[in-house]
DNA sequence: TATTGTTATACTCTATAACTATA
DNA sequence: TATAGTTATAGAGTATAACAATA
């Protein structure tokens, strides 16, 4: 056989625990009235003040689709647009202190939970998971 | 400290991880045309006929929700109504033969990318990962 | 009355296409 | 002309609440 073999129990325990990490993110983000979407773009202005173009590039979305989920942001003052000073057609986003306040929290809650669903390993295992982790995405923050 | 330190690099590697692998999912359910809901539903039906209760219970979504998705299926040709015989309320959700070839074909073609994404693990290492994962999610089909 | 499922309604998220204003 | 961003429109996905039909 030529393509690897898939090894059917890591691809299912891999979905598998996607759709755990991505249950806690969504619980977490309700329970402060936050859409995933929402907390990917606080999660992004963390520390960063990008304008749209850039801020749809981060999220892989249309800019059309982000002008959207900006305004609903920005209408529960999470984020505020900055004119740029430059380029009377561009603005940057800014998390407002509220929004910060919010992502900080919700970050928290989520590494809470996620040390709690890792928590049937060792803190040896845990290491070595941590390490084929960061083989497998170079680009972690 | 009394709690046990989240240990971020572990923290954002999961997240980090569970994005790839939803991209996967999304990429591939797209390329066929599906949507991410879509596919579940066809796995979930893969080797199963519920009714639609049953179906909002594994799929974690209203009744309401789940009539439009199976309305959206159905009238692609996916899934079907079958009648209750013994219940006149009830009816249970089935595949179609197209739904069946379709999820298997986007469920190959999954594992195939999620094998690239961990290839630059050795295989014993793959191996090791799949263990600690099967410990993470004792629920895994 | 309780249960199975649908319908009505509303909102978020997303995309494509057309547009405005500025560069 | 090209670029930054918005608006118009449409559709999927989801929820809550009200409903219909059957048990």
């Amino acid at each position: 056989m030529l393509t690897p073999m898939p090894d059917l129990s890591l691809v299912d325990g891999l979905v598998q625990l996607t759709f755990a990490v991505q249950d806690i993110l969504t619980r977490m983000a309700e329970e402060h009235d936050l859409s995933l979407a929402q907390l990917r773009l606080l999660g992004i202005l963390r520390d960063r003040e990008p304008g749209m173009r850039e801020l749809a590039r981060y999220l892989d979305l249309e800019k059309s689709s982000l002008s959207g989920l900006v305004d609903r942001a920005g209408s529960r003052g999470l984020v505020e647009r900055v004119p740029s000073a430059e380029d009377r057609r561009a603005a940057t986003i800014r998390a407002t202190a509220r929004g910060r306040r919010l992502i900080r929290l919700v970050e928290a809650e989520v590494e809470a939970e996620v040390a709690k669903l890792v928590a049937p390993l060792s803190s040896s295992e845990r290491r070595e998971l941590a390490q084929f982790l960061a083989k497998l995405t170079p680009g972690a923050a």
